[in-house]
RNA sequence: GUCCCCGUAGCUCAGCUGGAUAGAGCGAGCGCCUCCUAAGCGCUAGGUCGCAGGUUCAACUCCUGCCGGGGACACCA
């Protein structure tokens, strides 16, 4: 609707400039972009231009004028019931009620898809989020990623792009290595070795529980004694951190752990480790609704020498150095703020290695734009990976990176810790079991994933009042009940008659409600555009506070046929927007509470 | 020290990529069920938009500086 507004406004200066009233150059400024948002006083109309205030100067004529000029020469459509320019220079434009009404029955006809885009031509985006080590559990900071991405892309799907859901995983690193050794310690005490367990491990039970695995599939195949293991170790930081160097200790106990066990010992606690994460976070995810396309494995760069490749490219290009035995990046030619080192001295590629080879990846499938979603810690990725998009002769822009910020767990006002070794309340998981799958989407997302946010257990579980995401369920289970209702008394909803009726509904409730549904698609494209879910979530709760509205003050169920069958039949409307959105917020949409 | 995010009502946050009287939820106060789920609705109170400059016809929105909160600055992953 918004753009046949923009069109006809379009037409109209266009018309100013050729009959000389508007000098030419007017059309040409950038500002001669029209833009139509909607109209924040529902007497004037329901959208509003301030194109006339925006050209005055250019124009050389009050806005006001401009502006009445402007209206003056509007063609006349049957979508508009009124356009007037009010001051200080604004056009407001009123639909007509044809249009509104119509309205509803678009909604009907398209049903899953109304306010989804489904172009000829999708334009592919790869969309990249959580992407956590799988060292261990997720924990409720990735759950932010989770939420915020999986509902970007549905959002981004909804929007008509083809999007492709990613995730990185990090299975090829120092930090997998530490996860491995951490099992294999915890599979000798299992076999009754007296192993002391390094500062730097991993501490959880979920290592147990892989150790276990191990031994029950080799039994003591994998045992050594503790004197091999630990023999000649340099020491292990102590608790306090005074003395020894938990770092060369955990490095020198990997180095042991590959020598006693072989390289074929070594790989088996090494992917039995990795699989048993990558089952529990895959699980963990899907059950939290959030799927993924690809699972992008890190090693397989280093296999197909994809890693070899993008780092030659970039020595082609003369974007690679050598120092101090290392091979650096001349990322500072980009604008970074330093060089970085892509295979050290040692000869070991770094993990900025991977990701050369991983955007080059990204870019080379046609993804346009590749999307990464980080957390907000990584901003310092940002200027690295545009100079490595250049250096390898993209465009910068074909590689987005958004940042979401943290999110702060709190109890009742107390804020909880969510470091591992204090251990009150980290895992994702037990989130999920203590407020439900849909108030931890809603919540996750309902801000935007630029702020920093609070998320109060109490405030989402036990006052669920007040919640959010039930008063928007609740909408739709109301307007389900009705329809039980009507059915209980053997009645039919009839929605030809509902529709040959849909001009009754005049009061101002149900023509709020319309203009709900009518901006639904627009809201769909610009939280799309602003990659901002929360601005989906912030539509849905007015849309029921709508539908909330219109039900306490009208009786939906008259006696009256036509009538009762109009209301009806804007209500399953409103249900099915409502369902739409809870959809794509990865939240349920309920008959009944 | 450099860089990133944030500072709007008592609290948690919106504010549509500068526009017409700054909004919502919670909390506070007052009302509304012989009637379709009161997990609801209506009304009232409450803000020098961190501070100081600047750009503009117009600034919560853009620029600069300062103050305050969070975070990042590895041949770690």
């Amino acid at each position: 609707m918004k753009e046949v507004i923009q069109e006809l406004l379009g037409q109209a200066l266009h018309q100013l400039v050729k009959k000389d009233y508007l000098p030419g150059k007017v059309t040409d400024h950038p500002a001669a972009d029209i833009e139509i948002t909607n109209c924040p006083d529902p007497a004037k109309g329901d959208y509003a231009s301030n194109i006339a205030l925006k050209l005055a100067k250019i124009a050389g004529m009050p806005p006001m004028q401009l502006a009445e000029m402007l209206v003056e020469h509007t063609s006349r459509s049957r979508h508009i019931a009124e356009i007037r320019a009010d001051s200080p220079g604004f056009i407001n434009v009123k639909l007509a009620d044809n249009c509104l009404f119509k309205l509803v029955v678009d909604v009907l006809e398209a049903g899953d898809r109304y306010g989804h885009k489904q172009p000829e031509q999708r334009q592919r985006i790869c969309v990249e989020f959580v992407s956590a080590n799988p060292t261990g559990p997720l924990h409720v900071g990735h759950g932010r990623g989770a939420a915020y991405g999986a509902t970007l892309s549905a959002l981004l799907d909804a929007a008509g792009y083809d999007v492709h859901r990613e995730y990185y995983v990090n299975d090829h690193g120092r930090q997998m290595d530490i996860l491995a050794v951490s099992v294999w310690l915890r599979y000798l005490e299992l076999c009754g070795e007296q192993v002391s367990f390094p500062v730097s491990g991993y501490r959880g039970d979920y290592v147990y529980d892989i150790a276990r695995l191990i031994r029950n599939e080799h039994g003591d195949h994998l045992r050594h004694n503790r004197f091999e293991v630990s023999d000649q170790l340099p020491a292990d930081a102590s608790e306090d951190g005074s003395s020894g160097d938990k770092e060369k200790h955990i490095d020198a106990l990997i180095r042991r752990a590959r020598a006693l066990l072989g390289e074929d010992g070594f790989r088996i606690v090494f992917k039995s480790a990795l699989q048993a994460m990558l089952d529990n976070i895959r699980t963990d995810l899907a059950e939290f609704g959030v799927e993924f396309d690809e699972w992008f494995e890190e090693h397989k760069l280093d296999q197909s020498g994809a890693i070899d490749d993008a780092i030659q490219r970039l020595r082609d290009a003369g974007h690679i150095y050598e120092q101090d035995g290392a091979q650096w990046f001349r990322a500072t030619e980009f604008g970074d703020t330093q060089d970085r080192v892509v295979i050290r001295d040692n000869g070991r590629k770094t993990y900025f290695a991977s990701d050369i080879a991983y955007l080059e990846s990204k870019l080379k499938r046609g993804f346009k734009p590749a999307i990464y979603s980080f957390g907000a810690d990584h901003h310092g990725y940002i200027p690295r990976l545009k100079a490595v998009a250049q250096g390898l002769g993209h465009d910068p822009d074909d590689i987005e990176i958004l940042l979401v910020q943290f999110a702060n767990l709190f109890r009742g006002g107390e804020r909880l810790s969510m470091s591992t070794r204090s251990g009150e309340f980290t895992e994702l998981r037990q989130l999920r079991e203590e407020v439900g799958n849909d108030v931890a989407r809603y919540y996750y997302i309902m801000r935007s994933h630029n702020q920093h946010m609070d998320f109060d257990l109490e405030l989402a579980k036990e006052n669920d009042l007040d919640n959010p995401i039930y008063y928007i369920q609740y909408a739709h289970a109301r307007i389900a009940s009705l329809f039980r209702k009507l059915e209980a008394e053997g009645v039919r909803y009839n929605q030809a008659i509902g529709i040959a009726s849909i001009k009754l509904l005049t009061n101002d409730y149900e023509q709020q409600l319309i203009r709900g549904l009518l901006e639904y698609p627009e809201i769909i494209q610009s939280a799309a555009e602003k990659r901002s879910p929360h601005i989906l979530a912030h539509f849905t709760h007015e849309l029921a506070r709508k539908l909330h509205s219109y039900y306490n003050a009208e009786r939906i169920l008259v006696d009256d046929e036509n009538l009762r069958n109009a209301r009806m039949a804007l209500l399953t409307a409103t249900a099915q927007v409502l369902r739409n959105a809870l959809r794509i917020m990865g939240c349920s949409a309920p008959e009944q509470m």
